[in-house]
DNA sequence: ACCTGAACACCGTTCAAGT
DNA sequence: ACCTGAACACCGTTCAAGT
């Protein structure tokens, strides 16, 4: 009972790193990376802009913690049941949802290498490799592709989610691009054309498992 | 002879877009993205400002065009001579080489999807994974896979490349780097601390090389 | 048609002053 | 110890005015 009432009022709360980083991620999130400003994140916290600085050193370590806030929770999760193949693919789906609902992450993602959200990204997918029992000569190299791919589809999912109009939905998207293609040039640009009409009934998500899957097996082919 | 005082005098000539994004090349290759500046580029070019924007519409298409510039020269070349796998290779190298010597590169290379640079990587690419025989309906993910991967290396090389203080050389930077795994905490980071010490004699290059095969093999291996 | 450069509307960041 | 907010040194972009 009488929960309503003990809702906080967070205007009242003392300033803090993580109320910071998350005032970060809701603008992120609601008006894109341009919004992100010290004084409308200040003007959301009821201070100046000023005040930020106290908790943060700077926007490039905002905007990190933002991106690890984000991909800690999403990659959160064990894989101890399942096979080396699904904890790899449940991993990767993760961070591909995680960019899908915050497409900002993506740009980020690689910003800061050797780093927190990465190297644990890293880590995961290490462990998942040793699991295959690959060779320890060839670990560090297909878990570094594994990753390397993880991160292109990120960074590519973040500027399409940047192109496109806040409104548009993924088929309109799809199909827009797909008339695109199809008006190239037939001399230059023969390839493209011919998959441009597979693009309207295609799903990034299940395109992008395809791609882990196909690493995978180059992974496992070797064996 | 006389080919000393052929060397015309740059800035008596007019203005145009292509002298503008070779200006802008130089800049962000000598001081960066940040040093990539309406104001800084003027005094480059010896005009004001407002100059500029007859030619460009914006800083967004200057980067896409100084990105396009490069890309386009670094992966020109016939591949009419190679097997699949080595013409694939060669681009992927050309994509890699470009983004070594200018950092900056990576990151704007996926900024403008579906658009030229990337568009014209995919072309090549898959044109390659068509003459590997690959099924028509698996064409576009094993293309779309190679792409992938090629830009999210690009993008972590541009991350590597901005955080590092520019005098540092490869083998300073991966030492850093491996004797920073080795700090990790053992019950975090078991994988990544059990690489650390393939860091210092690792060849980024080869490595990358060696990701294509390993997706390559992943391609043929469905067959 | 093309260039000039002052002016506008912003930024991130700093810092003296407050509590 | 933590917050305030004015001020500084920049940005990208626009636009009246020039040639």
């Amino acid at each position: 009972m009488a929960t309503r009432t003990r809702r906080p009022d967070r205007r009242q709360e003392p300033l803090s790193r993580e109320r910071i980083v998350s005032a970060a991620v809701e603008l992120l999130d609601t008006v894109g990376e341009s919004g992100l400003t010290f004084r409308a994140l200040a003007e959301r916290l009821a201070t100046g802009p000023g005040a930020i600085y106290w908790h943060v050193t700077g926007k490039a370590e905002l905007l990190g913690a933002a991106t690890e806030a984000v991909v800690t929770t999403a990659i959160a999760g064990d894989d101890a049941d399942a096979t080396p193949q699904e904890a790899i693919r449940a991993l990767a789906r993760g961070v591909f949802d995680a960019i899908d609902a915050h497409p900002w992450v993506g740009t980020h993602l690689a910003h800061a290498p050797g780093q927190s959200p990465m190297l644990r990204v890293f880590e995961r997918v290490g462990r998942q490799v040793q699991a295959l029992r690959v060779p320890e000569a060839a670990q560090f190299t297909a878990a570094s592709a594994l990753l390397s791919y993880i991160l292109g589809v990120a960074g590519q999912n973040a500027a399409n989610g940047r192109t496109v109009r806040p409104g548009t939905d993924r088929t309109e998207f799809l199909d827009a691009v797909a008339a695109q293609w199809a008006e190239l040039d037939p001399d230059q640009y023969p390839f493209t054309r011919s998959v441009a009409g597979q693009l309207p009934e295609h799903d990034d998500r299940a395109e992008f498992l395809a791609g882990i899957d196909l690493i995978l097996s180059g992974i496992t082919a070797r064996q």
